[in-house]
RNA sequence: GGGGGCGUGGUGAAGUCUGGAGUUCACGCCGGCCUGUCAAGCCGGAGGUCGCGGGUUCAAAUCCCGUCGCUCCCGCCA
């Protein structure tokens, strides 16, 4: 039955595979006197005694039914056995309701079905938990029922607008000329970067394949290839802890174009985004999209994903502090270091609030927070007021445009210290709760190296993403700056993309860089550096995590709320119980045996139960 | 690897700090009444290993230790 046939005419007797001839949801004052055939879920029973009312729900709306009793047509022993999600099947006629009886929370509320008979197709046991909006129910219990759960119509909203969202991407880019291509799922691990999912193989026993991390070499072999523009719907897996945010599997919008560079991407990406967000939000945004260098976010705003929606911005206080008294902070300034604060506003905070904030800033890594409340005669109360000059008091107060009540929180620390702890200071203080407000933003101009723990240099992005000067990478890989930008919604990371580097010398200066001998590259990274070789047009892309960008459409928390099957944060799927031990037989065919410490584990465990 | 929160009839919460009879509230479930409801209403009823294990105590949902599960964060996430 599909969902655009029209109600048929004249259905009388109720036929084993007729199930139904309409929709609830696409019923109206507009269908008055038609008689049809609606199927779907019983939501709730309203039983008189004996008039009884239905709501029958589908994936299109509810409508009402009435069984009358002078109808006759349903037997009572059907409508007694009637519970909570009974799947049914109601032949009967759509009657206007009159002006009293008129619903007004439901589009079909000015008319209900009369029912002429009543068939259940399906019976339903009582509930683990209930449906409706009333509770939050535990997470663990909503993903071991799943398929109840994503009958509420929240997430029946989410999946529409994760279906609304991605049909859209696609919609820009057919328009462009993309070509939609698939790449595999069973690839070659990487040891860079995350952490792989691994998957052992049968018939080369000991070898791995590893799931993708993302699709990033396939996308630059078909640029080699001439594929003109690319795009796909990409499952990636990256085997790290998981957060709100992040899972374990995640899907990306991953494209790629071929003589491309940074401004051909953003403009699609802005297209992208807004085409997406008119979709899912009905919102038409501003173009263009507000753009920070990473310096620049990281002075304003001490993240490299600012959340731009509130001001509250980070000040550099150091040259007030040059000649200071204040042996914290001199020390600071000698060191190298830098003295930044906020401007929090008027929090009212108890003597043990602003503790806590001092605590929150040294888990961060802070040596500590100096906090200091304006008065009401405008004279600063802190404890380090009496190491601070007259002059230097009311500078601060003119620098971070203090009022009284405001609330000041200052950090003296070596750069990304201080960004780190006021950037996260300033979202604990002023980020809106929800998502009503969009700010996209572009970051560009990422450092192309970070410093590892073991003083390596590491690629900030990736391995083959371009620097903005050769010569500046191989002297200078501290301060270098490479062609790479993320998109922000919100103060979240949706992606990020890069040129691409597209001659196999400067992709061996940045493994050069990286430590990486030419040797290594070459026995791991040959096959591509080889590919490059053969004419290799420039060409840059980018990455969107459709998850989170629509759970942050949505208004939700965390990406498992748009995610139809999530696992938890431990890695398993409540519903259907992965991961699990397999058995000794397939095993052997892979060729892998379970660790001793392992199966004593294991036995502790049984042991136990 | 580390830190925080949560775990109490089917569901959600209160009770835990300050130990004293499985107590309470809302929803659901079962039964009854009820012919115009809108998450119907009214009356009645059933339903519990207080996650699990150990300890302290005359006495543990409550205090202590361990453990499991869920969750948020730091680390990690090219």
């Amino acid at each position: 039955m599909d969902a655009s046939a029209p109600p048929t005419q004249g259905v009388r007797d109720m036929t084993a595979d007729l199930y139904r001839t309409t929709r609830p949801g696409l019923l109206g004052i507009g269908n008055d006197g038609e008689t049809v055939q609606v199927a779907g879920w019983v939501q709730t029973r309203r039983d008189h005694g004996g008039i009884v009312f239905l709501d029958v729900r589908d994936a299109t709306g509810i409508v009402q039914v009435v069984v009358d009793p002078e109808g006759g047509v349903a037997t009572e022993e059907v409508l007694d056995g009637l519970r909570r999600e009974y799947v049914v099947s109601v032949l009967g006629v759509v009657t206007s309701r009159g002006e009293d009886h008129v619903n007004p929370d439901i589009p079909s509320g000015e008319i209900e079905i009369v029912a002429s008979e009543l068939r259940v197709l399906s019976p339903a046991d009582p509930l683990p938990f209930q449906l409706d909006e009333r509770v939050d129910v535990d997470e663990g219990l909503r993903l071991q029922y799943r398929y109840l759960d994503l009958r509420r119509p929240t997430m029946a909203a989410n999946l529409k607008a994760r279906s609304d969202a991605i049909r859209s991407m696609r919609r820009v880019l057919d328009a462009r000329g993309f070509l939609e291509v698939e790449t595999p799922t069973l690839v070659a691990s990487t040891p860079e970067g995350a952490r792989d999912v691994l998957v052992p193989s049968r018939l080369r026993q000991g070898h791995f394949y590893a799931l993708p991390q993302s699709p990033q070499l396939f996308k630059q072999l078909l640029m080699i290839s001439g594929v003109d523009r690319y795009f796909q719907i990409a499952r990636c897996y990256r085997d790290e802890d998981f957060r709100a945010d992040r899972q374990i599997e995640f899907t990306q919008l991953d494209l790629e174009g071929a003589f491309w560079g940074q401004e051909d991407v953003l403009e699609v990406l802005e297209e992208v985004a807004v085409e997406v967000s008119r979709e899912v939000r009905g919102v038409d945004l501003a173009r263009p999209f507000p753009r920070l260098t990473w310096q620049e976010a990281m002075d304003r705003y001490g993240t490299d994903k600012p959340d731009i929606r509130f001001e509250m911005e980070i000040r550099d206080l150091s040259a007030i502090f040059s000649a200071t008294e204040f042996k914290a902070f001199a020390g600071v300034l000698g060191g190298g270091g830098t003295v930044r604060g906020i401007n929090a506003g008027a929090k009212g905070l108890t003597r043990a609030g602003l503790d806590g904030l001092v605590e929150r800033a040294t888990s961060l890594g802070a040596k500590g927070l100096v906090w200091m409340v304006v008065e009401e005669d405008g004279s600063i109360r802190s404890p380090v007021a009496k190491f601070l000059s007259d002059t230097e008091q009311e500078a601060i107060k003119g620098a971070l445009n203090a009022a009284a009540g405001d609330l000041l929180l200052i950090v003296a620390d070596q750069f990304r210290t201080v960004a780190k702890v006021l950037g996260t200071l300033r979202l604990d203080m002023g980020q809106p709760d929800g998502h009503e407000e969009l700010a996209y933003l572009f970051v560009t101009d990422f450092p192309h190296f970070e410093v590892t723990d073991e003083g390596n240099y590491a690629p900030m992005h990736h391995p083959f993403t371009a620097p903005e000067n050769v010569d500046d990478m191989i002297e200078s890989p501290d301060t270098a700056v490479s062609q790479a930008y993320d998109v922000v919604l919100n103060g979240s990371e949706l992606g990020s993309g890069s040129v691409r580097i597209h001659d196999p010398a400067t992709q061996g200066k940045v493994f050069e860089v990286l430590g990486i001998t030419a040797e290594d590259a070459k026995r791991r990274f040959g096959w591509f550096m080889d590919a490059l070789r053969y004419g290799t047009p420039p060409h840059a892309g980018f990455a969107f995590g459709i998850d989170r960008m629509v759970s942050i459409l949505q208004g939700e928390p965390n990406i498992r709320e748009v995610i139809p099957f999530p696992k938890t944060q431990t890695g398993s799927d409540p519903l259907t119980g992965s991961p699990s031990r397999v058995a000794d037989a397939q095993l052997g065919e892979l060729g892998v045996i379970i660790a001793p410490e392992v199966l004593a584990v294991w036995a502790e465990q049984e042991d136990a139960e």
